[in-house]
DNA sequence: ATTAACTTGCACACACGTGTGTACGTTAAT
DNA sequence: ATTAACGTACACACGTGTGTGCAAGTTAAT
């Protein structure tokens, strides 16, 4: 048989133990894998069942997140820039919590290729609004699109961690992330709220 | 003789140790002791003759940091929300530079009442302002401040990873201290370069 | 020049994390 | 009910980091 015959149980514990990775890395990137099967319920043993390694283990966590995200990314695409930004970080909020953690790992990982390339379109598609906002005056031009696109996707970052610490609806959490990212763009807040506002209507619509 | 006579070198390789933790923590935080002693131009087990232990070390930071950030905070007052807060980064930007990794630290140390003890008055100054110009219109009043300025906080921890990371001359990384806080605050940013501009002729005067 | 402070180099014990092996239970498949 | 997949419990080797002891060297003091 060419089948391997995967158990539904072990499918499930290997998400249970990327699910616990996501989480407890979140809060120390140096969690040790039998802190995170146990988490998952598991033993430290087992992990090795799933992953050959801890390295192993981090890539999946990549993949599963990169796939998230391309996922998120598809339909936000709007002709106002400030609109725009806002769905972006409507669109992402939910996927990124995975990414979030890899994003921190680039220091300690020698996995900082891959977490580049999972991140690319994200800052593709950054950069490419926060020009088109500059361009037709919604966004700031004093600073080059580049910096200004690092400061967005690090303060967002930082956004996500207070409002996973805070256990923050999803509304509001989604409301921080653009008045914060529309404000580093250059918006008064005023404007924020009518761009974040816009957003929401267009995606209940 | 009650002098302990410290000799002159032992300070410098106390400040010295101190300075490359500095340096070599921001990076990562489970730097050993080894490396930083290395960067330091001494051996591990001398470090030992100036610090008792690892969590010794961290604890000598944080005061070294904390003692800067008083200092940088004193003189820092103005009538104007948006310069007052401009004002701040301006203040704190070298200041900060120690107290950013033992935010770090505060999952994996166990600290946290000393840290908090530390950035609490910067905690307080930048609640403050953010309440009074929040009162007079000049800042965002739809997020309840303390939210705001732990947000603000945050970001201003993430535009100081990018202009270390890029080694920004201290103008341009100040102003862009200055674009986010004011950004996230709920100004916009011809306003903020305003404000900010007016900031650093109130500190050149 | 002599003393005391400081540093070095080596040694060791200890704790913790990784990766692997093996025998023995459990559980999902057919 | 039987089989194969999966998990557990114990084991070990290996690497890395911490904290300590001690003898010998180097450097700043007086």
């Amino acid at each position: 048989m060419s089948t391997p015959t995967r158990r539904r149980d072990a499918i499930a514990n290997r998400e249970a133990l990327l699910d616990a990775a996501a989480r407890l890395l979140r809060q120390d990137p140096h969690v040790s894998l039998d802190t995170i099967a146990t988490a998952a319920g598991l033993t430290r043993r087992s992990v090795y069942g799933h992953f050959s390694s801890r390295g192993d283990l981090l890539a999946a966590l990549l993949d599963r997140g990169s796939r998230q995200i391309a996922e998120a990314l598809d339909g936000v695409r709007d002709d106002d820039p400030a609109v725009h930004l806002a769905l972006l970080g409507v669109a992402i909020w939910r996927a990124i919590a995975d990414v979030k953690l890899i994003v921190r790992l680039l220091v300690s990982e020698p996995l900082e290729t891959r977490v580049d390339e999972a991140i690319a379109p994200v800052r593709a598609s950054l950069r490419e609004v926060i020009e088109r906002g500059a361009a037709d005056g919604a966004f700031r031009s004093d600073i080059v699109p580049t910096t200004l696109s690092r400061v967005i996707e690090q303060a967002a970052l930082g956004v996500l961690d207070i409002a996973v610490e805070r256990r923050m609806p999803d509304e509001e959490a989604q409301r921080m992330l653009s008045a914060t990212t529309l404000g580093i763009a250059g918006m008064s807040w005023r404007d924020a709220q009518l761009a974040f506002d816009r957003a929401r209507a267009g995606v209940r619509a």
